[in-house]
RNA sequence: GGCCAGGUAGCUCAGUUGGUAGAGCAGCGGAUUGAAAAUCCGCGUGUCGGUGGUUCGAUUCCGCCCCUGGCCA
């Protein structure tokens, strides 16, 4: 039975802006925001937590209140958020969005998050702190290749694309199969897009040259520092109830300045290995990105590609009839 | 100026009892289903500082030269 959605008589779409960090997504968002009836919908693992401004490159406060942001500033960095809460999240926010009969703007750098959306997430149990860190814990006598061979009984499939090294995932795997009794590569089957019908516009960020793209980002990791950004994680550890095993301090650069805040390495040390960390982040978004047959690329750098970019959006707004 | 230690991949270094060489890091490519800014997989030709000699053959041994660091003047 077809739940009618609102009083939208045609599906209004979903605009997705993808791209990897530092290609510029958040101006070109704005931009767009600002010439139609559009709210933005981060896309971003490290955005959704509160008291990252600085190495997230988050979007300043005047922004945030004068253009609507969702999914920032939504969780404390001691909470795990998860691929499963962002669909949860994001597709809510659709709905009341199209149903002020607004056009929703997904712009962030997580890909695993738009692949969510895209092509859909099976319907398995969430994490369950306890399990892992019984796995943890068994990992740390046994080691994980053993796990993986358990994991190869419980389910021969999944252990097969999973690496023996690959911790995380056997983890994943195993949890799922204790918690249901089935295996995860079965479950895995059932998946539908939850976008299923809704017309969408997707475009990816990519800058063209890398060697530019690699010093623009170095240059943004120095700025970061002068803007504060030692500061604000220190300001994060002195908080006492956070560690260095968590999702949010995993992250580019804090992971890296943490480390100096705990002696291990000096400042310069530090930084040039959060550099390095972002270029590697960066390099895998695009890997992901190039996977997305639908994405249309624009280079942020070429010349005209704003204007360009500008009119393919409005072309894009036109022919979905905003 | 003298003595010593070095000069090998983009970086830090290992190695070849003479048969033209390999690790880590970086970089590049890939995977990716509730941690994803995470986690994992794959990819190693480079005048072995230059030049002359010995040798069938030199990055390796010898001479000279250049460069870097240290010590002594």
């Amino acid at each position: 039975m077809a739940r009618t959605r609102g009083a939208a008589p045609v599906s209004l779409p979903v605009l997705m802006l993808a791209g990897p960090t530092g290609a510029g997504k958040s101006d070109w968002a704005i931009r767009l925001a600002e010439h139609a009836a559009v709210e933005i919908v981060s896309v971003d693992s490290a955005l959704v937590y509160r008291g990252m401004d600085i190495g997230t490159a988050k979007p300043n406060r005047e922004i945030l209140s004068r253009i609507p942001h969702h999914l920032v500033d939504i969780c404390e960095p001691t909470e795990s958020y998860s691929a499963g809460r962002f669909v949860n999240e994001a597709m809510g926010l659709i709905r009341e969005i199209h149903g002020r009969n607004r056009v929703p703007l997904l712009v962030g750098g997580t890909m695993l998050y738009f692949r969510a959306l895209l092509h859909g997430l099976a319907p398995l149990p969430k994490a369950s702190a306890e399990l892992r860190q019984e796995i943890d814990a068994r990992a740390e006598r046994e080691g994980w290749p053993l796990l993986h061979a358990e994991l190869s009984r419980l389910d021969p499939q999944a252990a097969a694309r999973i690496s023996p090294n690959d911790s995380q995932r056997i983890q994943r795997a195993l949890e799922v199969c204790y918690e249901t009794g089935r295996p995860l590569s079965e479950l895995q089957k059932d998946t539908v897009s939850p976008l299923k019908g809704v017309p969408t516009k997707q475009w990816a960020l990519v800058p063209g040259d890398r060697t530019v793209w690699h010093q623009r980002l170095e240059r943004r990791f120095y700025s970061m520092l002068s803007a504060g950004f030692l500061e604000e994680v220190r300001a994060l550890r002195n908080r006492g109830d956070l560690n260095a095993d968590q999702p949010a301090i995993r992250a580019v650069g804090y992971r890296q300045l943490w480390e100096h805040l705990e002696g291990e390495v000096g400042l310069d040390e530090a930084t040039r290995r959060g550099i390095t960390a972002t270029r590697q982040l960066a390099k895998r978004q695009v890997t992901w990105i190039r996977s997305e047959p639908l994405l249309q690329w624009l280079d942020p750098d070429a010349t005209g590609s704003e204007a360009s970019w500008n009119s393919d959006a409005r072309l894009a707004l036109r022919e979905l009839g905003l």
